[in-house]
DNA sequence: TCATTTCTTAACGTGCTTTTAACGAGAAAT
DNA sequence: ATTTCTCGTTAAAAGCACGTTAAGAAATGA
């Protein structure tokens, strides 16, 4: 590790805003911070930064707007924060092309743990494929994708067809919420209505089948109202 | 009728093709000959040849340009054959996945063992679970690629062509999962369609003859929906 | 040539997978 | 507090993949 990683902080309320960058100066980041959505896409497009940590609710603009604006020349990070009356805004966000979200108020463990995240995923997610090869394990849980075998504490777990695919996406983007709306295009097609009750199944099957304990989940995490998070590999 | 080795050789000049007939049916091949890119790369596609013998000077195409064609959906091994002298053709060839050469003129000897080489690579080459060189087992299974025989509490169990043909591709890729199409390009050529029900009653034979239950297979297992996968020896 | 083996196609039942439906618990919204 | 939504869970229905048998076609060997 050599440089230091660079984060953009876009918030309007000065309070937090000085609490986020003194969080992220003190782990070692280089923080840059933006007020409104004029400021912000400026900076992020001079700064180029390593990932940008955006609040949705800005005086001047749509939060929203900025990530589509980024995301048409960049794939930057980004970790969208949220109050928590505005729900629906986060996953419209997270389809729109956002890393993560969080939920005001969080701690700053959990924060700073989604930036690792992200900055993990940018860096070394470039070959796709990459993440297919080889094993994925958390916990007593492991992933051959060689193999397509699932095992749970070295016995072989049996999962179908959908359920694998489920397991192994939601794998590869391990410590990332995955939206309903994006698994299943990924797994039944880009045809597939919005009705999830068959993702919820599916889900209820597999954790029947990987958790020790289906109702108090290990592995693979929902997230209400948004999607499904696979806990991260531990290296 | 015993399990012979099928050969492809591919050479325009009467003579030495003759000779090389001559030389490999006396060693107990089974030869097929083209004498030129398209007639040979039909033959190759239909016959599926267990060995493929190619002269790079041909008169109507590349001889890289076979190499290629085949390596787009085969791993057949492939050995060249040149008059020129040429240390160019000889890597290119080899980069573009032949798997050994020869230039003229050459003896009879030296030729057999290419070949016999070349064989027993690809029946069994990156394998670990292999008591011996040329054999695998697992469980009461045992399959010697040498004699092309499949032994079964020691004794011998007869297969047919793509009986063996199949085992031993799985073998050879045991533990992980071969999908249908794969092993169907594999055994029967690019062509054949997407319909895998020659497949199905192939194996029931198979299972037939090296399960001790069928319906409960000890050696091939079906991964619904996918393929099939051969058991892997416990270490 | 005939006899035998092997390959391919067809047909069908079984069991697994997928999908749909229904309901209850708990969280979120009002 | 109550109403609404979301999610998990179970069960049943629908759909389909697979194994199996048998019979015809093709190849092989005498």
């Amino acid at each position: 590790m050599s440089n230091k990683h660079t984060i953009i902080v876009v918030e309007d309320e000065n309070s937090i805003l000085n609490i986020l960058e003194m969080v992220f100066k003190s782990s070692g980041y280089q923080v840059y911070t933006a007020k409104n959505g004029k400021e912000a896409l400026m900076m992020i497009s001079s700064y180029c930064p390593d990932l940008i940590l955006l609040d949705l609710g800005l005086p001047d603009m749509d939060g929203l707007k900025i990530i589509q604006s980024v995301r048409s020349w960049s794939s930057i990070p980004i970790i969208v924060v949220s109050a928590r009356n505005h729900e629906k805004d986060k996953v419209t966000a997270l389809d729109l092309g956002a890393d993560d979200y969080l939920t005001k108020p969080f701690g700053t463990a959990e924060l700073l743990a989604r930036v690792r995240t992200a900055l993990r995923h940018a860096s070394g997610d470039n070959d796709k494929n990459k993440a297919y090869e080889g094993t994925f394990k958390v916990g007593a849980l492991t992933i051959d994708y060689d193999k397509r075998q699932v095992f749970k504490n070295g016995e072989n777990v049996h999962l179908t067809q959908n359920e694998y695919k489920i397991v192994a996406l939601l794998s590869k983007y391990s410590g990332k919420v995955l939206t309903y709306d994006f698994m299943m295009k990924q797994i039944w097609g880009p045809n597939i209505g919005s009705d999830n009750r068959i993702l919820r199944v599916n889900m209820a099957n597999i954790r029947r089948k990987i958790e020790t304990q289906p109702a108090d989940p290990a592995y693979i995490f929902t997230e209400i109202g948004v999607g499904y998070r696979m806990a991260e590999e531990k290296g």
